[in-house]
DNA sequence: GTTTGTGAATGAGTTCACAGCA
DNA sequence: TGCTGTGAACTCATTCACAAAC
């Protein structure tokens, strides 16, 4: 079932969201779980819930529900985080530094192994497990660790060149904060986050 | 022509992308711009382009194309981005520190202008040009500053209350890192950014 | 009675295609 | 000819509704 393209974006992200409730709710002893149950928790209908469950098979039961652990299980494995995944990030900003520190990444099973950056003030300075690395290193260290994911944390005028060096290095898949549309090849999957964006857009929807 | 609801979100986030475009080229002498050009640079349709641009009006001329410093104040006024947006923010943890620290806000017209925590041992703190003051005092100091957007970079086991005290505080759009779904009331708007979930969703697209 | 899985209906947004103006 | 603005066609996702399973 390897990243069926026929299934919606927004349902991918929404299957991520239900994994989180059902390692939440793992813990608190319950077995059993509808898709009202999920729905509700994350915020959409029990139609939605089981619509995106379908576009991977039929794991629950008429009239029983899921069963918590093997739904969370099939869910990890769909989303293929029942590993490690090992990433690499690019630019030792604030903001790249942020995502090193924010412990999030790693409870959620990613592991940034790696951090680089063109600044040779910034490199051999310690960031979490890491020392800042120059990023001419980054396509060797990319193969030895074996790393899939790359996350750019580098201004707009730097994004496309270092989208590039990671497509190159053969990372698979890239978490983009540069503020530019980067080109890659389509077997890499490109995500942006554009934080400046985010809070323009919200500026439309202020009042007068 | 405030905050039309029947225009897509998805518009109001290209718009924003136009903008950027705008500015970028009236320093680089041009005087006209087209829809393809436009598009050609954020990586859409010369239509979408166009479609985007109607939902507030007709701004350019056939044959002609667009007056570029006209369309640029024209959608610096329709995303309320001809004036300067002052924000606050809850949580001075890694993220919340690396948003201050992040340029990018101030450049595009935002200014945090305050920084709260509910950890005393932050409090006092200096942090960009605010020193971090206790999250009871949100509401005193939102009146005093007339913020009107508030960003939430909390845990998520906080970021519902941290947003009802915000909607409290007559805060009227939030932009939200917590990885919770907030409920407001709908006179606020709220856009969520869940770093760790973006990860996720890449692992996904992973090749085997 | 409860809850799933899914084809059909609806709805939202994008793309097409063309009339009309420069 | 070149380019805009826009109704119409289309595509894609969500919601509905119901038969089948427990």
């Amino acid at each position: 079932m390897p990243a069926n393209p026929s299934v919606p974006e927004a349902a991918v992200s929404r299957l991520a969201a239900y994994l989180r409730i059902l390692n939440g709710l793992a813990s608190s002893g319950a077995d059993h779980v509808s898709s009202a149950d999920i729905g509700s928790l994350v915020g959409v209908s029990p139609d939605q819930v089981r619509k995106d469950l379908s576009h991977f098979g039929e794991f629950g039961r008429p009239g029983v529900g899921y069963d918590l652990k093997d739904l969370r299980d099939e869910l990890a494995r769909i989303m293929r985080l029942d590993r490690v995944q090992v990433a690499v990030l690019a630019g030792a900003g604030s903001l790249g530094s942020a995502l090193v520190r924010y412990g999030g990444f790693a409870q959620h099973g990613f592991r940034i192994a790696a951090v680089f950056d063109i600044d040779p003030s910034r490199v051999g300075a310690r960031l979490g497990n890491c020392t800042v690395e120059h990023l001419s290193r980054l396509p060797d260290r990319v193969a030895e660790l074996g790393a899939a994911i790359g996350i750019i944390a580098v201004p707009g005028s730097a994004g496309q060149s270092v989208a590039a060096l990671m497509e190159e290095a053969g990372i698979k898949a890239i978490l983009n904060f540069a503020p530019v549309k980067v080109k890659v090849n389509n077997s890499v999957k490109v995500r942006s986050v554009d934080l400046g964006r985010e809070l323009e857009c919200l500026a439309y929807y202020l009042p007068e």
